[in-house]
RNA sequence: GUGGCUGUAGCUCAGUUGGUCAGAGCGUCGGAUUGUGGUUCCGAAGGUCGUGGGUUCGAGACCCAUCUGCCACCCCA
């Protein structure tokens, strides 16, 4: 057999030790927040029917769902001519039936269509897996990465809104990033649109809109005039929409009508911060979070001074099952980026003194000869609750003291001969190279004494 | 899916118009210190120059293909 040198598929990762210690302390910090909120966990299997994804992403996203190849002779199931003539994508409708989930909402909807009669409404999940997409790897974006979603179906209260922005506010001020949450409603996007005179052409409208970060509003608004919208309504609406700090009167009376957007946003924003008067939520009527599928509040997380992107985002559906024969089951959500928060707590230099030891104690013999006693102290440690690793024997003493440094583990405990003998151990501080010799039974009968993690 | 850029030791990178150009630093390993890590000193190992073709007397350097990473578009987390 040839030697292959190993190697990753494109665009995707390893998560070694330490990314899995930084994952594990954002996932954890979420999921907390998830059940303090009655949120349920929810897992879905990896693969879907092909049929139950494609057609609900857009035609971009079709492309962009990995197939799964049919087992079996599939070439037998399609006939001659059609296997010698059909394109690529058409022939692959024929021969796979299966698909890896492209994101975590679809699957959730089919599992809320399919246990509809047995769910208790409003139904809150939570659900934190791998989704994947065949699309084209750059930096931050993967063909293999986590969402971590919280969704609740079966309420249009906005008390959802107002309950799914205090989770924000809490994760991110238990994480310790400062951030600002963006808030914005379709509705109110709409009557800005049909402001604008972009009629029918509400997405073009938005499409342009959702460029701002990266064009600027000079060019949104002359694109806007090249896509043909009335200048006087884009006229009006850019004195006003992309400021700094839009307040909710101003856009009321440059609608010159109360809007339902307005008022959904003023109920949320009220009634927030009531609740929660630091949460930091911000009105932002440029705010348009894609095209599809959202129809009322919207939401994005941003870090304040770090340019990551969002670090969350979400909003409002009216209809989550609709394209699985449940029709009126709306819904609101929210994600978390994980990737992102992640490089933005290492921007911040969040993790420093937050990651888990690997243990807290090392104990090496330094010969074969002293492996039970060794074995033994370490079993006592270990029932005792000090998280201990017993280094393998007759290694140099030298080697077992640079593997505890090397790994950050802050105690050393060593048996020899002599110790062996007085039934004593040097137990070695490796972070001020300090050691003293204690009798076996005090060190585990003052453990807490001995095993203090403050310098 | 479209159009670009990139790839030399584990890591970060040198390598001049194709002709001793296969190198440096860091790391790793060994020794100084056969019962002591982090400092210091000495020494060693590691690369078919991403892969496969081609041009040439001769290619890490040129050409083609392919894979990877990255960038823009598209889309999005």
């Amino acid at each position: 057999m040839n030697k292959i040198k190993p190697t990753l598929v494109q665009g995707t990762r390893d998560y070694g030790p330490e990314m899995m210690h930084k994952r594990n302390l954002i996932i954890h910090t979420i999921k907390d927040v998830f059940e303090k909120y009655a949120f349920q966990p929810l897992e879905t299997p990896a693969m879907e029917r092909l049929d139950t994804l494609t057609g609900k992403y857009g035609e971009e996203g079709d492309r962009l769902i990995f197939r799964i190849l049919n087992s079996g002779d599939f070439k037998k199931e399609v006939d001659p001519q059609t296997w010698n003539q059909a394109e690529s994508s058409a022939l692959a409708a024929l021969i796979c039936e299966k698909a890896l989930r492209y994101d975590l909402t679809v699957p959730f909807a089919r599992y809320v269509a399919m246990n509809m009669y047995s769910l208790a409404l409003p139904f809150k999940r939570y659900q934190i897996q791998p989704v994947w997409r065949a699309d084209r790897p750059q930096k931050g974006r993967f063909r293999e990465f986590y969402q971590c979603d919280a969704d609740v179906v079966g309420s249009s209260s906005l008390w959802q809104e107002v309950e799914l922005l205090l989770i924000y506010t809490e994760v991110f001020q238990k994480l310790n990033i400062p951030v600002t949450i963006r808030i914005n409603n379709r509705k109110l996007l709409n009557a800005l649109a049909a402001k604008a005179g972009a009629g029918e052409r509400f997405a073009t409208f938005v499409i342009i809109l959702d460029k701002l970060d990266k064009i600027g509003k000079e060019e949104v608004i002359k694109e806007w005039l090249n896509a043909g919208f009335s200048p006087e309504g884009i006229d009006a609406l850019s004195r006003w929409i992309f400021d700094e700090n839009p307040n909710l009167e101003q856009v009321r009376e440059a609608l010159a009508r109360d809007e339902e957007g307005i008022q959904e946003l003023e109920f949320i924003l009220k009634h927030l911060r009531s609740i929660s008067a630091a949460a930091p939520v911000r009105f932002d009527p440029t705010l348009a979070r894609g095209l599809d599928y959202y129809t009322g509040t919207v939401f994005e997380v941003v870090v304040q001074g770090v340019e990551v992107g969002s670090v969350g985002g979400g909003g409002r559906y009216n209809d989550l099952t609709g394209i699985f024969g449940v029709d009126g089951i709306p819904g609101v959500g929210i994600s978390f980026g994980l990737d992102r928060i992640l490089i933005a707590m290492e921007e911040l230099g969040l993790f420093d003194g937050q990651l888990p030891l690997k243990s807290t104690v090392l104990v090496t013999a330094l010969s074969e000869d002293q492996m039970p006693d060794a074995a033994k102290i370490a079993t006592q440690l270990r029932n005792a609750g000090v998280s201990t690793e017993l280094y393998p024997g007759g290694a140099r003493l030298k080697k077992s003291l640079a593997y505890a440094h090397k790994t950050s583990i802050p105690f050393a405990v060593i048996i020899g001969e002599n110790e062996a003998k007085k039934h004593t151990v040097l137990l070695k501080n490796m972070h001020s190279g300090d050691q003293i010799e204690v009798q076996t039974e005090q060190l585990i009968a003052r453990k807490d004494d001995f095993f203090q993690l403050k310098k």
